[in-house]
DNA sequence: ATATTTTGGGCAAATGTTTGCATTAATAAA
DNA sequence: TTTATTAATGCAAACATTTGCCCAAAATAT
């Protein structure tokens, strides 16, 4: 009959019930090589007996750890983002860590008031993926500066060096185009992402080295740059492709969404893909294995970009060999998904 | 010129720079009332010049507030999974509250695990969706006796009653039917999801009570279960269906995955979409709007879904006057978006 | 038998903040 | 002027755990 009111038991309840000190429990419960294996035993029963929990936020208080690594992305209901957020849980789970998310909405105040507050609650690191807003990078030299571990990935810090993870933007335009020109295309478009973000500039140029390297003219009035790679938007940059005179013969867009805009409005027309027009989209969005004809795309290794993020920041977490590291960047390989909307034509 | 390490200031020394004593330093930076302007603004800017950083790990200690939220999802790639989860972070940001995110990947295991987890880290509450794996309820039961607060959405405990957030599946589920009744649909299949959890279940039936209430007969060999309703299985069962003689002249899925692909492979067979067969799904994923033709279907409130747990549970949390509730449920109004697989015929 | 090492634990400080209560200063009432 | 009141601040304890250092006993070596 407990009637000592319902305060959580502690580490030295434990003690006093076991006649053992603070300390013995505390490292008896994290393993620690010093305690015999008895005893080890005797408390770990004794704390499942008596429901014992290790208060965690006291835990970390003592010992500087917090286990908790902080994310920001813009939108946590965007395919790409929630793909990169779980690779990154699972690897952060198997390793101990727990994640804390933060949505920035693409706006730099977010950005800012939220770096500020995960400073505050101690997480041991942060990924970050820039919001779309952010043109001044003070403040993330400043968290830099620091000496908190900080990861990047896909839109990241234009002007300076940083820890990162991305795919080869501009090479996987180049191919994704160049697989077009193999395929017969010689009149190729490309509906672009908004040109103040580095990934989507990356893929026009690649898109442009692509046709340059085949000796094939690159035409502006062939580059349609849109706001935000939406639904939408591709629609109307169709309708206007569409208006070219000769139509093009292929159309290389920056992401599965206007791609798979363009593969709709074709179909209406009665345009057949890919034998007058071919398509290749990016991304690998799960559109793309839906609609049809399904959709030439790139896989732009989401999940594992979440993986390798995480492994990274917790490498400069936890192992100081890499302290001397100034910066690292990793540069994930994609991978040309060929589908119907860009089977070999003929 | 500060040699004296890097070791981050304290509140301490806000109150040894500005001659006043920690806990009014304290009480300034929590605005407390009894604190004069003159000395808040003091102290706030002293803070702001000496970079000082409130250490939240050392206030929730003391206080006993983490200001945190656990949330268990089985994943959070998954359209639905993002979208609540972005309505709760969004909420509770606002609320001052910070979300911490597990998932379960369906394991019972992992469910449990994490349970414990986010209890040592003393969450003030959890959100959780059930773990597909999870019949057994007791580790809820358990930490519900707690009084630990937790909200439950989409896949909620059937064993007992407890605080959670839902659609009305059977309601949605009966006007999906009953619109493909409406507009003259005779002969209706349903693509069922896995009905080990209670909202298939609900679907289920909505889609006979439709049938029933029309006078329809309920044709064991006109429902198609399913595993976990992915594009896979929709091609699948869509293939069955065909076999069906006659054919249906409607089809309602329990999802939009696999009302896409039976959508997908009826234009393969050159089913007129709705003249011979109606289509309707449940999610409203992106794929809907995108699909030809479009895809009716149920608007499922997904991000609301998230931002009404969030503001229970926080509610939950703050309000005392909540003490006294012994569960609450909350049931959104779903919404049929009617778009071209379902026009009406003729 | 003594000296030395190993093994298993205990002591007590330290962590940064919050908070109930006490105290002082300032103002108002008598 | 004295007293009562209010406003603003200080004191010190408490929070649960970890960890460097110390110590006793047991085991091993000499």
């Amino acid at each position: 009959m407990n009637r000592k009111k319902t305060t959580p038991i502690t580490i030295k309840d434990l003690a006093q019930e076991l006649n053992l000190s603070a300390s013995t429990i505390s490292r008896a419960l994290a393993d620690h090589p010093k305690i015999s294996q008895a005893t080890k035993k005797l408390v770990t029963d004794k704390a499942e007996q008596l429901g014992f929990r290790l208060n965690a936020i006291a835990s970390s208080f003592r010992s500087k750890k917090t286990k908790s690594i902080g994310i920001i992305v813009p939108r946590i209901d965007i395919d790409f983002h929630s793909r990169v957020i779980s690779g990154i849980e699972d690897y952060a789970y198997k390793s101990g860590y727990h994640v804390i998310i933060f949505q920035s909405k693409d706006s730099y105040k977010m950005e800012k008031e939220i770096i500020h507050n995960l400073q505050n609650m101690m997480v041991e690191g942060m990924i970050i993926c820039l919001a779309m807003e952010t043109k001044n990078f003070d403040h993330l030299k400043k968290l830099i500066k620091t000496k908190l571990p900080i990861v990047f990935y896909d839109r990241t810090p234009e002007t300076f060096d940083t820890n990162k993870i991305t795919i080869n933007d501009f090479e996987s335009a180049f191919n994704a185009t160049e697989h077009l020109i193999k395929i017969g295309c010689k009149n190729i478009v490309h509906v672009a992402g908004n040109q103040s973000t580095g990934i989507f500039r990356a893929r026009l140029e690649g898109y442009k080295a692509a046709l340059k390297s085949h000796h094939l003219p690159v035409q502006e009035d062939h580059i349609y740059v849109t706001h935000n790679l939406s639904y939408q938007e591709g629609m109307a940059c169709t309708e206007k492709i569409l208006e070219l005179d000769p139509l093009p013969d292929g159309v290389f867009c920056a992401n599965d969404y206007t791609a798979a805009s363009v593969v709709q409005v074709l179909n209406k027309r009665k345009i057949k893909i890919p034998e007058q027009i071919a398509v290749v989209g990016f991304s690998d969005y799960p559109i793309a294995q839906i609609i049809v004809p399904s959709l030439t795309t790139i896989n732009d290794r989401a999940v594992q970009m979440g993986e390798a993020a995480a492994k990274m920041l917790i490498q400069h977490i936890q192992d100081h060999d890499f302290d001397i590291i100034d910066h690292q960047v990793i540069t994930l390989k994609t991978e040309l998904i060929v589908r119907e909307s860009s089977a070999r034509k003929t």
